[in-house]
DNA sequence: GTCGAAATAATCATACGTGACTATACACGT
DNA sequence: ACGTGTATAGTCACGTATGATTATTTCGAC
């Protein structure tokens, strides 16, 4: 997870130079469906990648405005994005996805419950799709669209098994 | 994800006192598939559910082993159990799948390596695929094998996503 | 001109998760 | 009887993530 995040941080810093609020920003607004890194993590992470000199902070001042630390990448830090972004791209750890463990239990609910309980998260991931879909492709075959394109595989892949197991528990309760 | 793992610790209690020994020995032997949750975590939600009044502690001493100690749930414990519970299986939090971040970036490899680590990913998909195959069923329709049924339906998910994306990037790179 | 809301830019206390470590008891070979 | 590996049962120090908070500036309404 901590190497997703700092990943992250990195693959902004690699577009260009920015500090901290606008990175922060960037996430919230634009990067709101893929992650969901809050602002004081993202200042941690680059405290951390600047003790190990992967980024370079610069102060700068605008007008009035408080003093503002920019951060730019180093050639180190490039190197370490790449490692990382290797890592993410060729690994497959996936443990547990959230919301896994509920199903284990699921005999102590009765099967209505069950049922309606299984509705209404396959409603919410309906809506979730809804909300990715939304999201205006970058361009052609950009990594951001692949990886819009992948959430929305898996995504519509739970619907379709939420789907299927509804069935099946209406069934087997009759 | 806090959550999740208390459920996982409730549920477990549910089905009868245990020691921290115990419970940590049947996630390690028999959930391994299912959650990372380490030793000393499973030590520190004992504590807190203690706290806060979902289980209740005894002691024990058998022979000359050391002292251990024993965690029931109590009434209120299965109330959170089941709030827990009904949470899990409604919800669908679900932001980024881990490894998602990765693809955003993809772009900064060139396109031979990106194929070359996506199927070594898609390998390691696979591998898991496997091992999950493997467990045996534990009865018809119990929650648990709800749980590893919907797992594997995900990885298969994940393995055709990168099937087709690696013909993609093949095909665009002619 | 002034008052409150929103934007800007961050820090801090706190809780959570885990690798490393501690310590005892038993089994087994030699 | 002695060492030594493994099972038993847990604790602790440390790093990470985040909600809450701080502090200043700009802007619009009145």
């Amino acid at each position: 997870m901590t190497d997703e995040r700092e990943l992250l941080v990195l693959g902004l810093l690699m577009a260009q130079s920015q500090h901290g609020y606008q990175i922060n920003e960037f996430i919230e607004k634009n990067l709101g469906q893929v992650s969901d890194m809050k602002k004081a993590t993202a200042y941690s992470i680059l405290k951390r990648l600047n003790q190990g000199g992967f980024v370079e902070v610069s102060v700068e001042q605008e007008g009035n405005r408080p003093q503002r630390q920019i951060y730019t990448i180093t050639p180190s830090g490039e190197r370490r994005f790449l490692e990382l972004l290797r890592a993410s791209i060729a690994t497959a750890d996936n443990v547990t996805p959230a919301g896994n463990i509920g199903f284990m239990f699921i005999d102590h609910l009765n099967g209505q419950e069950a049922v309606k309980l299984l509705e209404e998260k396959m409603q919410k991931v309906d809506h979730f799709l809804g909300m990715l879909s939304l999201v205006p492709q970058h361009g052609h075959g950009t990594g951001v669209d692949l990886s819009i394109k992948h959430r929305i595989a898996l995504l519509q892949c739970e619907k379709d098994w939420l789907a299927r197991t509804i069935q099946e528990l209406r069934t087997r309760k009759t």
